[in-house]
DNA sequence: GTGATATAGTTAGCTTGCTAAATATATTTA
DNA sequence: TAAATATATTTAGCAAGCTAACTATATCAC
């Protein structure tokens, strides 16, 4: 029954992003932020000011999605908003002060998450299960 | 640096995750359903006339989310609503014909995605998987 | 039986996501 | 230069999720 092997490994996948997203938003909760904001966050911290359209192709999502993420991560105090001096139609995303701050806050949610999810596992065998994971990704595309 | 690996884990399970979800999301409404639907109705195919609560436990979510998916599958015609005799607090939620049609098709659905999946992999190395994400499912708890 | 508590479900309002359609600005083309 | 097209963003309205607060019915305790 290779099918019944196939549909535990699909249910399973399920199981553990429906998991991990739910204690990740209640851990983000802690710094106010949403379960998505914080790789909003990431690109800005790699890169400030960026574009709506950036973030979109990073967040691989659409447009009007970035929107209502900008407007609450702004109406928050987290980012601000100003357009380009150029293109009067491109709107470039700045963090404040408070946006900064989060970097380290968020990434040790990310380890603690990571910690929690890989606990049991040896070294070579997350070797092999991150081989696994990128071998997924790619039948995806 | 174990910390890369694992930090590549928990990427690559994200974007798996988002993009199963996606590609699903966008297969099933070919059937006019949206994503999760499926797993409420699952329930349905298993047991008729299972009540809000019960769908609950089984989706793994709150009371408002079921009550919102099952105004939804209603006005769609896939499911209706019956107050219980015994308990006037309880609602029972039962397939129209609509409803059990569409068993086939989304199990079908499912299969596909595995298979999309998993193609290039090997029967043991699908073992193996399976055990990894087994043991990942039970550190989340 | 009356009052307190527990249970089932709904409503309101927030988030991330989406699509379709509208708006505003740039660029290209005739 | 004027019209057509392309690009960036927004708005409206839908879905799954959530929490907090509410209603209605049952049950338990006195």
């Amino acid at each position: 029954m290779n099918n019944s092997v196939d549909c535990d490994i699909r249910q399973s996948l399920d199981k553990i992003s429906f998991q991990m997203r739910r204690d990740y938003s209640e851990s983000l909760r802690e710094l106010n932020l949403y379960v998505g904001q914080d790789k909003l966050l990431f690109r800005l911290w790699q890169e400030d000011g960026v574009t709506q359209m950036q973030l979109c192709e990073h967040l691989k999502c659409e447009p009007p999605t970035v929107t209502n993420m900008v407007k609450s991560l702004e109406q928050n105090g987290f980012i601000y908003r100003k357009r380009d001096e150029q293109d009067a139609r491109v709107m470039r995303i700045f963090l404040t002060d408070k946006g900064k701050e989060l970097e380290k806050p968020v990434v040790f949610k990310w380890e603690q998450q990571q910690e929690k999810l890989l606990h049991s596992f040896l070294p070579e065998e997350r070797l092999l299960l991150r081989d696994f994971m990128k071998r997924m990704e790619r039948n995806l595309l």
